[in-house]
DNA sequence: TAGATATAAGTAAGTACTCACATAAAAATT
DNA sequence: AATTTTTATGTGAGTACTTACTTATATCTA
């Protein structure tokens, strides 16, 4: 990411916070705990961050570019039904990695109370112009359903739900003709 | 709620314990915060739970057998596409009042990790059957995919999303042919 | 050598939880 | 029915420890 003009403990910093507050919480991680697993001094982290909750923005921001470019491509879609492909199949190109990062956006979600709403306002255009293409009733609606499903297919594979994602997206493509 | 055994006091408690929970989080809310609420001594909350643990046991607890009284009407049904109706209906049916409850049920999903998923398999079974009645081809898939929409559909209004639930409830039903 | 980067050792306020003690209600004994 | 004994309910001050955050001091690097 473009963190450039970062410390090499600054970015150690991010990354022992990113992992420990998607996995125990941010009231639960102290921080202490992030400045030992980053192998940093604690006042290290007010210095660059000045506080807890900074700590929490900065992770936050690179949150805000990974899902832009998440949408970009579905977005630029001119086909509608390949928004809608698209779309549906978003959370198979989430990759393992990142799994603490995504899990983190959902869990602040509920944590604290970060809506999110706004983050996905350009692809609830995208997908209600693909819909009203497709000569869909309620393209606004529609959008909002598929999105609905989205959230929850990610939600249940970030908690790791015994839930079968590809079927589920299978059966998902076939719904809308796909 | 058949908490009859049970000091004036301790309801106190938990009532607070709740909406403290439910709003703040778990992690957020302290103990002496509950007592300072309720209008008890700190030292009260230990004597009847044990510990913070065992005050947020005691709360889910009753979650435990509002969810079944939930799922009881449909489970019982026999006619599939009712069971299909009620379960999309379902949202609508959470009284306001009980808001805090539901909000901390969603919320202990992430901040602990609760899955959840265990409560939900009469409700799955019940889903199953019905899908299955109907001649769908993947009865089990269909279940899920329909307790996703759900889940969905009850985090956005608990999170106070701007969707038209009752709207989408009617797009539901139209997509289910009821 | 000046400024940024880092640290160790603090601080005050808060944390979950305990404990000695008081009072009210229930049971047992006279 | 009156009295004692036991139990359940409650308090408030204290416990050891953790919290987010600060500050004085050192060490790099340009």
């Amino acid at each position: 990411m473009l963190t450039f003009d970062m410390t090499e403990k600054q970015e150690k910093i991010l990354q022992a916070a990113l992992q420990l507050f998607a996995r125990e919480g941010f009231h639960a991680t102290s921080t202490s705990k992030v400045a030992k697993k980053a192998g940093v001094s604690e006042g290290l982290i007010f210095r660059h961050f000045g506080n807890k909750e900074g700590l929490l923005q900065a992770i936050l921001e690179e949150g805000e570019n990974r899902l832009k470019s998440l949408f970009v491509d579905i977005v630029m879609e001119p086909n509608p039904k390949e928004v809608i492909r698209k779309t549906i199949e978003m959370t198979d190109k989430i990759d393992v990695s990142d799994y603490d990062f995504w899990k983190l956006q959902f869990k602040l979600k509920w944590e604290l109370e970060i809506s999110g709403d706004k983050k996905m306002e350009p692809l609830n255009m995208a997908l209600t112009n693909a819909f009203r293409k497709l000569n869909y009733e309620s393209p606004e609606l529609e959008a909002q359903l598929l999105i609905l499903f989205i959230d929850g297919l990610g939600s249940a594979v970030l908690k790791g739900s015994k839930l079968n994602s590809d079927q589920m997206i299978q059966l998902l493509l076939k719904k809308y003709n796909i």
